[in-house]
DNA sequence: ATGCTAAGTTATCAACTGATAAATAAGGAG
DNA sequence: CTCCTTATTTATCAGTTGATAACTTAGCAT
């Protein structure tokens, strides 16, 4: 037997609204994008044409979606811990990248990322300059004063430079996709890849950096 | 002006379902698996009952889709060059993903990978434990030889160690995500992100291992 | 209590979409 | 050249899907 059709309790609008929309990224995490309505409407609570009451179309309530997930999950603190050099930085770095994926290693958030990504919405591709503006160039701009080297105000980041820090995000990241996006079962804890990976970035990409400088060094004296 | 609506060609069964799988796997990946089978057939170039002559369902020919992207790209040739202790380690290495990114960094393998994986397809997770047993386990392999670190099969490969391998996996991977998936036009060429990959996981992750593996050894001794 | 504002539902449309059946035509075999 | 196999098309169905309009009802204000 079904449910008997419920009426749906009366919310103001503001209510109805966030519920609405709360429950819509969870939805689109799971089905995409082409999840439909109905089944949307269903598992709210609603029928389906108060969703049009709020949002005017379907593509405006994924629109909402992106906000919600890209824009309320950032917090400023994580460049200013970034830069906090009164901790040294493995440790800054080790809590960084807890507080980070803290924030964003959710089946909702890292899916809904995939999702966007694939459909090539702009607002991912900001929120990839974001990153490297925001978390990416200090933390080469940290390693080098931890190497003793040039200031980027002397020396420019070198695009490579750039990469070796997102080769140690792409580890931390990556293992949200097994974890979240493919739904993988990964025996090793969080912390211990965060701890690694750091220890990788400092040890290994600190090394790489100073060669680079070096080299670039160099050339241009050789110019 | 629309194209006046022009008969297919007539082609062997063979050449025409061929046809039709190559002109799927790059839709589908543009498109997702909710892209619509009029669309792919008018792109193919033929009407849309012609694709249930030669697949039974979409669901069929997704299957196929599948099948094509994942196992035809595959080459055996890559374990045995991990382990050709011919060549030293780090050009070993960087050879072979040179030839691994050539295989699948391709739009439509990348996008193919990360649809399939959104959708919790088996086949994904089978291409992770594929990965993981021919790829990353032999290059954690070579790397203990490397460091004259004990055989696995004296000490067995700890999952931080496989992680390690993954972390590299993920500085190229995710490279290929940046570019491929998302679209980003990343400016460092893709050599320089393998070497530089590949030279931190020679350094950053030797020491690790070489760490973790004491500390394992140490471990056992103290029971 | 009465009535008005706004939240929610019912009914329904038009376009879309996967799939099927019957008709058509290309091209090799004899 | 004719026939026959089969690749391809035309026509169409039934269920789906985003969206709209009209109707109903909850609950606060007076």
């Amino acid at each position: 037997m079904d449910a008997a059709p419920q009426r749906a309790g009366r919310l103001s609008r503001a209510e109805r609204e966030r519920h609405i929309l709360q429950e819509a990224i969870s939805f689109f995490a799971e089905r995409g994008f082409s999840g439909q309505t109905r089944e949307l409407a269903k598992r709210i609570g609603v029928t389906q044409p108060l969703l049009y009451r709020y949002f005017p179309t379907k593509a405006d309530l994924i629109e909402r979606v992106y906000e919600e997930v890209y824009l309320s999950r950032w917090d400023p603190g994580w460049r200013d811990l970034i830069t906090d050099r009164s901790i040294n930085l493995r440790d800054r770095l080790i809590r960084f990248y807890t507080l980070y994926t803290e924030a964003i290693f959710t089946r909702d958030w890292m899916r809904i990322y995939m999702f966007s990504g694939l459909h090539g919405q702009p607002i991912n591709e900001r929120y990839i300059a974001h990153v490297e503006e925001h978390l990416l160039a200090p933390i080469v701009a940290e390693m080098r004063a931890e190497k003793r080297l040039p200031d980027t105000d002397v020396l420019p980041m070198q695009p490579l430079e750039l990469e070796i820090a997102w080769n140690a995000q792409s580890g931390i990241f990556y293992y949200g996709i097994r974890r979240y996006v493919y739904g993988i079962d990964v025996k090793t804890p969080l912390a211990e890849i965060i701890e690694t990976n750091v220890a990788v970035m400092l040890e290994g990409a600190g090394a790489v950096a100073r060669r680079l400088i070096d080299e670039t060094v160099d050339e241009t004296a050789a110019d």
